[in-house]
DNA sequence: CTGATTTGTTGAGGTTGGCAACGTATCATG
DNA sequence: CATGATACGTTGCCAACCTCAACAAATCAG
């Protein structure tokens, strides 16, 4: 129950001038009055400033074959970048990202096995000097975003739980931080992924829409829940995982028995597929390509359970969209319309008429972008003000 | 992503003061200075801005002890009343409540049969009248909040199915308002528990909680995301009562198998206990006094079923708290111990630690105080604004 | 080339909260 | 009971920010 004061208001301006840049592209200063309502004057000193700032450019405005004045176009500077961090069973990947949006680079480290904290706090900060060395220097790195497979506390960035790693109670945000001397922030993967389809994939403009994720190692996922990424009191929301989808004594990776990703695994599509393995895309394929029986059969176990847990969470949270990635995209594209049914048949009439299901659209960039969008959270809420405390 | 101007920081501080005092109880002005980190003259000019609106009154300083010119006390007014209604499947009960959240009066007018929508908009009408016609006329209708058992879409009160009153599509809060002349907004009666008890019950203060209510015809719930009531895209969300639990082809009120709603039921505790009918106080003090073997197993195994719906919320949500109304407290009330042990069996060991079962705590009054919550939204989020209108 | 249209630019104006100085009400102390 | 300390209300001034209106500039249509 904060007041708020006159810096308030600009704050709050610039932060959503420089959003609806970030987020849809760059924008003629009309089009940026009509979208915040503000004068246009006002418009112009905001620009001006974030111009200042460096974080925008304004370029001469495109022909757009209508009357009128052209309004210069405002873009964000591709100076300002985040570097994201995704350490994994077998690799740990740090990526440079832009304000735009775009990756600029990606580095996959691979390592010989399961990486201990210490291992992959030394391998990021190796691999983010180097990509340091390389930057022009007038690129400006904002700070870092971890994207962590596993339980993260949001407020100091701790790893509770990331069972896949053995990762128990390891502060790794303070860790990279002092090993690079950047601000780190850390949260779960897949509630990276969710807001990375937010803001720049399948759920573009829509506030309420959950993600799950299908890994090799499990699943995961995460919530968009009234416009605001829903990370819980702790930030350890998203566990879809773990619904219980069946009475079988299958456990998970939690040692939790008959849960969603007991019973849909990757694993057990490839086994059925005759694959030794595959990525996401080649599985998809596969799957579309087979026509035995016993594939269709495991399919539609899987799309059954899915339906399941797909359906607890439409009716309780009547989200505009389903989003999935991964393995699970894949049981979506085999046969969409009988997911569909299934989901329908265990989901009330009215939220399921206004959900869709859809595929994620990021692909292999949906996690550095993700965390890069957490890395660039304050200077977005407060471009000014993150500035100059850090000038 | 709408741009603020200087009328909204005004705006935004009236209502922050305004809430403060609603929800938190009278305040001195020193108080408020601190809680809202506002200026004291800049408090002193809000306040005054308040109390010419009639919203607040200030009163003569409390004696505190301290040392230190005595800071006035800002009450809100007892003068701004909302009216709340709430059908159901034999009475339709309507109630004053006051900007302080006191419920100042009640009447339930039972009905022989299910209302249908037009009759519940003519009872309701012809109480609200009378209600209208007894009040001290110095008294100030603000709205009507209408608390309905069933999905009701949120942008304009449609009740879209109400299974147990057999309402489907049923434009109540536009009826509602015809009939009244007053501003009519709609909700799902359990959306509204959780935002009250969030307000004043078990949630006080709280930005995370689940809300899970157990009536005579089924369950339903609402849930609180990262401090907002979250509803979902239309106000469908908080469907916890459809919850597949169990693989049985029990069905519920919706037709679904193995929900939530179709095994955990009052009416097989009412017959296990050998009573015909009871309020919910009754059933538990029933179910505490009761040791036989039967009650002690049809508890249990509702106690499990409710175990798996909560695990799973739990899981998605991270809640901090969840609040258990109607039978389902008295099932938490028999034996919390147990129903904590068999959700910590169902949930991740990090977001079981910090989640805490708590039975609802405002009784009888929950949905009255939950739809006048509904009615005063407008008035709370813009003072002068909602006033000048009006007037 | 002229008029219409749209938008940038500039300077004046109004509202609001912050701030500092001063006034006032209470408590503690002798 | 007088005095000082403390906390808070009150008052007037100030600075920040957005709006508005008037004017200028750039484009299209004819």
């Amino acid at each position: 129950m904060q007041g708020s004061s006159h810096d308030d208001v600009r704050r709050r301006n610039l932060s959503v001038i420089l959003r609806l840049v970030h987020l849809g592209g760059a924008a003629s200063r009309s089009r940026l009055t009509r979208l915040t309502g503000l004068n246009r004057s006002t418009i112009a000193a905001l620009v001006a400033e974030l111009a200042d700032l460096g974080l925008v450019e304004e370029r001469v405005p495109d022909a757009t074959n209508q009357v009128g004045r052209p309004s210069p176009i405002v873009a964000v500077s591709d100076t300002f970048v985040a570097i994201a961090v995704n350490p994994e069973i077998d690799a740990v990947t740090v990526g440079i990202v832009g304000l735009d949006g775009t990756v600029r680079r990606r580095i996959r480290h691979p390592t010989a096995h399961s990486p201990s904290v210490a291992e992959a706090v030394e391998i990021s900060a190796a691999l983010i000097e180097g990509l340091r060395a390389e930057l022009d220097p007038r690129f400006r790195m904002i700070g870092i975003g971890v994207a962590v497979p596993g339980l993260v506390r949001a407020r100091d960035g701790l790893v509770r739980h990331a069972p896949h790693l053995g990762w128990v109670n390891e502060p790794l945000a303070r860790l990279l931080h002092e090993a690079t001397g950047y601000p780190v922030l850390a949260a779960n993967d897949a509630g990276l992924g969710a807001t990375a389809e937010r803001y720049f994939g399948a759920g573009r403009g829509l506030t309420d829409l959950i993600y799950l994720n299908g890994g090799a190692s499990g699943i995961g996922g995460g919530l968009i829940v009234g416009g605001q990424a829903a990370g819980g009191f702790d930030g350890y929301a998203g566990e879809f995982g773990h619904t219980r989808v069946s009475g079988s004594d299958r456990t998970d990776s939690a040692g939790l028995a008959g849960t969603l990703e007991a019973e849909v695994t990757r694993s057990e599509l490839l086994e059925v597929l005759g694959l030794p393995g595959a990525d996401a895309d080649e599985l998809e394929r596969a799957l579309l390509a087979a026509d035995s029986p016993a594939v269709r059969a495991e399919v539609n176990r899987q799309q059954d359970f899915l339906a399941v847990a797909l359906a607890g969470a439409i009716n309780i949270l009547n989200p505009q969209l389903v989003v999935l990635g991964g393995f699970l995209a894949a049981l979506l594209a085999v046969d969409p319309d009988r997911l569909g049914a299934a989901v329908s048949t265990l989901t009330l009439r009215a939220p399921f008429e206004e959900v869709r299901l859809s595929a994620a659209l990021l692909g292999s960039n949906l996690l550095m972008i993700g965390a890069a969008e957490l890395a660039f959270d304050q200077l977005l809420a407060d471009p000014a003000g993150s500035l100059a405390a850090s000038a």
